[in-house]
This record gives C-alpha cells, sequence and structure tokens, in this order.
DNA sequence: AATAAAATTTAGATTAGTCTAAAAATATAT
DNA sequence: ATATATTTTTAGACTAATCTAAATTTTATT
C-alpha cells in the first residue's frame, strides 16, 4: 500500500525532474515539500525500498517506471478534479489547486473513470496544463510563450507556466483566459514588455508576464 | 486542526449512540472502527481534551455540541457525494459508501456548498438517508418499516435501514429502488413474511428484508 | 455480599513521518 | 591542491495512532 506522503514526494520528484527525466536533489524536494533535508533522506530512501525511486547516496534520486506511472496517475486525478471543480462547481482558476491536492488522492478507479467521461475526456486542465490519459500517454499541444511570439500574428491563449494566485488573478482582472484571442501589437526592445490586443482593449504586459503565457496561432 | 482518524471516531460515536444522543462504550467503538478497546480508550481521552467529547473513565462517552457539529457535517458531505456519485458518475447503491468514506474529509466548505447546489440540494442520499442541510438540520420524512405496513395500501419504498451490499444487491435483483411503488398483499404471520406487488411482478420477501425497507403511504 | 466474568484502562512497545544537531561527503575558491 | 563552504546523511528524539499484556474497575452470579 501507498501513502499519502509517498504520493506527494513521488509527485514532487515528478515535477521537479521535469517529468520525472532528470536526477533530483534531496534540497529542491526538501524547499518543494516545506520539509528538512533529512526527513527526505529518510522518505527517498523508503521510496527506493519500494521501488519506485533509484537513489545513490549523495547522488540524487530519479523515479523508476513504475513511480513515474504514480506520479502521472496522480497528475490525471488532480487535472480531472480541476476541470470538474471549475466547470461544475464555479472554482475560479486560482482557487481550485489547493482543494485538488486533496482530492487527487482519492483511490477509485471507477471514479476517475467515470469523472473523464463526465467532463467528456478533457484534454487540458485550467491552467492549460495537458491531462494524460488512462494509460498515461499526454496529449501534447505545440505552444509557444508570448515572450516568442511574433509581432502582427493573432494567437490564443492555451495555457500558462506561473499558476500562482497572483499570476492568475492579474489574467482575471485583465480580461485573460482560455481561449481568449490576442494580437501582437509591439514588443519593447527595452524592457522586453509586449504590447497586445484583445477584444476590447489593447494592454501592455511586463516581461515576465509574457514568459508565463502560453499560445497558439490561430 | 482535527486529524481524519479523530473524524472518523466521531462519526462512529454519533452513529453507535443512536445520532449522538446517548453515551457510548468503548468496546462498541472497538468493534465498529476494527481496532482494540486500548486504543479507543487513548482517542476518547484525545477528543474529551479537544472538546469534541465528554468521558468519565469507565463511563463510556458522549459527544459535545462542538462534537455533533463536527460529526454532523461529515455525514452532510457524506451523503452529497454519495448523491453525486449514484446521479452524475453512474454508481450502483452498493458502490458509493467506500467511496465516500474518503471524500467526506476533503475540507473545503466552498466545494460542499457548490457540490450541495449543482446537485440542486438533495434532501436524501440513494440509501434514503436524510441530508442535514447547512446549518445541521435534517429533513424528516415519516416513514414507516415494511414489515408495520398494512395489507391492501400502496407505498412508495423511501430507504433501507441495512446498507449492505448483499441487501441491496438483493433490493436490486429484485427491482426494488427508491421511489418504487409496492402494495402490501399478505403478511404470512407463520414466519412474518410479507408478499408484495410490485409494477410487473409479485414477490414474497422475508422478515429479515421486512425490518429493513422503508415505506411511505402514497 | 463475595466472587467470577467481562469491560476498561494503564504501561510499555511499535511504526510512519518528522525534527535538530552532528558527522560525512561533495563542490567551490583561492 | 588544499581549505572552506555547501549539501547530504546519520543519529537520536518526538508525536500520532496503534498494539499486547497486565492491572483495575464494573457488572453479573450465586
Amino acid at each position: 500500500m501507498i501513502t499519502l506522503t509517498e504520493e506527494n514526494y513521488i509527485k514532487a520528484i515528478y515535477h521537479i525532474g521535469d517529468n520525472g527525466k532528470l536526477s533530483v536533489k534531496t534540497n529542491a524536494i526538501a524547499e518543494a515539500m516545506n520539509t528538512k533535508a533529512s526527513s527526505v533522506t529518510d522518505m527517498i530512501k523508503k521510496l527506493s525500498d519500494k521501488n519506485y525511486a533509484d537513489y545513490k547516496k549523495y547522488q540524487g534520486v530519479t523515479l523508476t517506471e513504475n513511480g513515474k506511472r504514480v506520479a502521472i496517475n496522480i497528475i490525471r486525478k488532480h487535472r480531472l478534479w480541476e476541470v470538474f471543480l471549475v466547470e461544475k462547481l464555479n472554482f475560479t482558476w486560482d482557487e481550485v489547486h489547493e482543494v485538488a491536492e486533496h482530492l487527487e488522492h482519492i483511490k477509485s478507479d471507477k471514479l476517475v473513470d467515470e469523472l473523464d467521461a463526465f467532463l467528456e475526456h478533457p484534454t487540458h486542465d485550467p491552467h492549460g496544463d495537458p491531462i494524460p490519459d488512462k494509460d498515461g500517454n499526454f496529449h501534447h499541444i505545440d505552444k509557444i510563450v508570448l515572450a516568442k511570439a511574433e509581432v502582427g500574428e493573432t494567437y490564443k491563449c492555451v495555457g500558462v507556466d506561473d499558476t500562482s494566485t497572483a499570476f492568475l488573478q492579474y489574467l482575471d482582472s485583465n480580461n485573460i483566459a482560455l481561449g481568449t484571442i490576442i494580437t501582437v501589437k509591439h514588443k519593447e526592445p527595452y524592457d522586453n514588455s509586449v504590447k497586445i490586443s484583445l477584444e476590447h482593449s489593447e494592454i501592455v504586459v511586463s516581461q515576465s508576464v509574457a514568459k508565463n503565457l502560453y499560445l497558439k496561432k490561430v
């Protein structure tokens, strides 16, 4: 049996290590999970014993195929619940994360499959992140970041990199949501800010905003 | 902060003690929760310290108003999730309990309120048990048990006392569900079995079935 | 009312997850 | 390449929830 805590560590290792690809350092996990490095060492030993991770002392951890499977399944559940909360229960995209953190640990294959069907097999969560299917395959859309978009072109907003409450609320207050159509008007070389036009407005966004908003050419 | 385990003990005490009315014995809790009496003693001391229960050594426990509030809130969540699982995710009434046992512990007022609204403020769960409202008030329907129904009268099935998988599957296989209309044809004094007619059939049910099926006159 | 039986509590141990402080290994800088 | 700084691990302790076995209290029986 896998515990809730083990699941959370596996998820953190998956995310920090670029979707399970890279080896992850003890301190990076400790910081992400708000614990001490010593606690992390204990846990990664345990994950290694249970064949969820490969661990060599002082060298960091990587997830095994088994560990990746667990991580992807939790991510699938997390993102499906986020869709449910936004589409059915009127949550805003900055409110969903905390609740989904808990819902993602409910263990029932039937629950996940039926939820997926009820939501009509969504491929992306409210932040634009892909939802893996039952077999763990991600539906990939080729998106670019606003900072790299071309002046004069028109795009659809398809996701965000930064999912912090502050950023999501900033987007809300400027009427930018998933699906919003924007046109790039000007890129200012001096500070890398970008002027964009929306349906009813024209705004200038800073470089940090431009680096965190994903677009797809329409 | 209240732990998951504390919540489960509080719920058990509430149920065993006839909805928080009676004092509950240590062994009764141990049996219901599949633990040892010594573990129960430890926990009820803790619940007492935290003002969820009143406890006098060797005399059993009762819930405080505070404890009852917690219990009713968990029951509300449990039953709302059961409605969701049956009505939206195609669960059968014997499949819902286990998953709802986990969902009931998710803590988010917005989640519960929105779920309640999404389900259109249901008053009863799939087994016919009442769902308390936000303020903890139960919507009471005056139901009688089949064993006490009158011969010749017609009733609607509104609930069950026994929610075991075996009983629910028995009802399913005899086409009895919440809302089913039945007429009492004959009560056999010899073994207290009851002959009832459904829409397309006439069946005889045993005393143990008759004692666990709730009806309302139509 | 004395004694046997049953229920309950205490004492002490165990496991999962965490922590602090010290020790060990690795990385960095001159 | 040697000293210093940083990172990681170990050792030992703590809390929540559990257990077994022994002790105590209550209940039932004669």
